[in-house]
DNA sequence: CAAAACTTTCAATAAGTATTGAAAGTATAG
DNA sequence: CTATACTTTCAATACTTATTGAAAGTTTTG
């Protein structure tokens, strides 16, 4: 296969991916395109190979900025930004789950705790099991955030060993 | 808080959950509303409680089936379905992680072996940048996958152990 | 077999999201 | 200060996805 070929597969395949998980299609091309440039690129050039507007390429970036998975790159005689992406996939996933328990695990704690406090009568079998499903889901919730935060952490070394070791 | 806030509240969290999850948010709802349900639903009891309309509750419920977190019951002597939804968290998230290793883990897994044979001129600096993104991304995908795969091959007890030794 | 009791499908439409592009904003250079 | 080189915003619009509801399909019952 060839290089542009593959390219686009692979904008292609990272796009949808990103699609199913709730990021929005062109953000997750404007991010497949930053890992497998070799330079850092400026709006123009990424308006130029994924033909998009200057807007939505702005947006795009901005909103990768703010996950944490691209920087700006400054150039010293240059008046524009250029961007690049963070290359090492395990910095890359730690930021990602970063950054989703801070903008969905905890919130869903928070309401959680609330929930637990549901008042229901005595015998009330429905108001049972709501107690008992918020619980339980609480628990689980609870046990991830703490062996997320252990892992997030940690450094690099400790989370690559105790992955290598979970998978024996 | 009184029983009725608190069921609103909950399916409307799960809602919006799912929605950040690329799950939609009717889906998320109708599941939210069985997993607090003491007993079985029928369609038209979803169809009430959510206001929805019959053919929303019906293909949601279906897709709910399909990824194994929902069952149908069927009672003797009645002829239409009820639908109950498997209450043991844990269990829950290990169906969602295996179906979705099944759904999009194995396809990005294939599509990244194709494109580890992309054919680049010694020297390019484009192609090199690349494939090593590629390579990256195929390695930490498939550690991923085969850590998934072992646990979730293994019985409750051992994962759930191994979870608690990765906490700490 | 016909009627009744359901479930499923699907074309039309509504609702929700993403994209555009031009205008406004900002910073640097001269 | 003014012109230039950008970046950001946002109302209009295009595109995507979800929802409806009536019709068609299916299964059970008598």
């Amino acid at each position: 296969m060839q290089l542009e070929e593959g390219k686009e597969k692979f904008l292609q395949a990272w796009g949808t991916l990103g699609s199913s998980w709730g990021i929005n299609r062109t953000m997750a091309q404007v991010h497949a395109l930053l890992l497998i440039s070799s330079e850092a690129m400026s709006t123009e050039d990424v308006m130029q190979e994924l033909n998009i507007s200057r807007g939505n390429a702005n947006m795009n970036l901005r909103a990768l900025i703010d996950w944490g998975l691209v920087g700006k790159e400054l150039r010293p005689g240059e008046r524009k930004e250029f961007f690049v992406a963070e290359k090492d996939m395990w910095k890359v996933a730690r930021q990602v789950i970063r950054e989703r328990r801070k903008r969905e695990l905890e919130p869903m704690l928070r309401i959680l705790e609330e929930l637990k406090q549901v008042e229901g009568a005595q015998d009330d079998k429905e108001a049972e099991a709501f107690t008992k499903a918020i619980q339980n889901l609480y628990d689980l919730s609870s046990k991830a955030d703490k062996t997320l935060n252990t892992m997030l952490r940690a450094d690099e070394h400790w989370f690559l060993s105790s992955f290598m070791k979970l998978m024996r």
